[in-house]
DNA sequence: GTCTATAGTCCGATAGAC
DNA sequence: GTCTATCGGACTATAGAC
């Protein structure tokens, strides 16, 4: 991150990451399949810990609230590290290649919670859907939370998205203006 | 398409896609940014149909429903080919340098349609959640079109996937169990 | 069209930890 | 003795500079 923050994504290869390690190139592919992977090693745990709280929610609630619930669980990670997040998303956003990479790790994500879905019993569309609209109410909350002057919680900015989207999937003729 | 069937994605080079077409390497470059991007060439007017349909949906329309009318408007098109558009799933759910690039393609054309709701009056954050959310819908029902056996059209599969949506994201406590 | 850098693969060698 | 991490060299394909 450092590397990329001095002289860019592109200009840096992966010969400079891993000299500024103290290795040789080919133990950097030992431990990340490519370069973009550098930027995604923490998805594991990312993903481990959603899935596990959207499993830990009682049967009682709705698959779209065990899904937010999920997402929610990571609000106090999230809020120390508000400035990093804010940093990498900016590069993310500037390199079309990461951005493709955060995608597919965020679909994979989303594909993770329909199993768990499934397993509580959620049919399997209905999972589906819960998990990609609870991946969409996400999306906008963390945009509104990184760029929050105010630094309301990410749980904050998913609940008022979540109100938002209920009222845009609602049947109504007219949309309020703000 | 018909290299990447013979002999795998991976086993095409470049260098094959250019010599069966009768030109170079540079040649292939000049008119694809990448690899990948054979298999997205058309989708420049993909965007186009959409988004003109969803600026062509009367403003008494909810946000959510002139995107899932932008999305309908391709189910003709996609009608005549059903037997390519699974061919060409298939190969990039086998390859995941190419559902990145799928992925991406998605999200810009949901970028391109949360821009004309705006235009049409939407505030910005209902914008980017019709447009998600008509994603997903978009997404399910594609899914369940390719595969259905009875074939009924991709707008009869956006139609149920929408009733089902809006069950999930009522706030009952119970949801049905089929 | 030429030339070149970089990403990424394959196979194998080596060394330390437990 | 097995497991795991590092390293080396040769190699191909992608992609950018010119």
């Amino acid at each position: 991150m450092a590397l990329f923050v001095e002289r860019g994504y592109d200009k840096t290869t992966v010969g400079d990451i891993a000299a500024r390690a103290g290795l040789t190139e080919r133990t950097f592919f030992n431990h990340f399949a490519d370069k973009r992977e550098v930027l995604f090693s923490g998805s594991d745990q990312f993903v481990k810990q959603i899935v596990d709280a959207v499993r830990a929610t009682p049967k009682s609630a709705s698959p779209l609230d065990a899904v937010l619930a999920g997402y929610e669980s990571t609000s106090d990670m999230f809020a120390e590290r508000r400035p990093f997040a804010r940093k990498r998303s900016e590069m993310i956003a500037a390199h079309p290649d990461l951005l493709e990479r955060e995608l597919i790790k965020m679909m994979t994500l989303a594909g993770a919670i329909t199993n768990v879905l499934e397993e509580r019993g959620t049919p399997a569309s209905s999972a589906t859907l819960a998990s990609e609209t609870g991946a969409a109410i996400f999306r906008v909350a963390f945009e509104a939370w990184i760029h929050d002057p105010k630094e309301h919680s990410l749980t904050f900015q998913m609940r008022a998205a979540r109100r938002q989207l209920e009222r845009v999937v609602g049947r109504a003729k007219r949309v309020a203006r703000s």
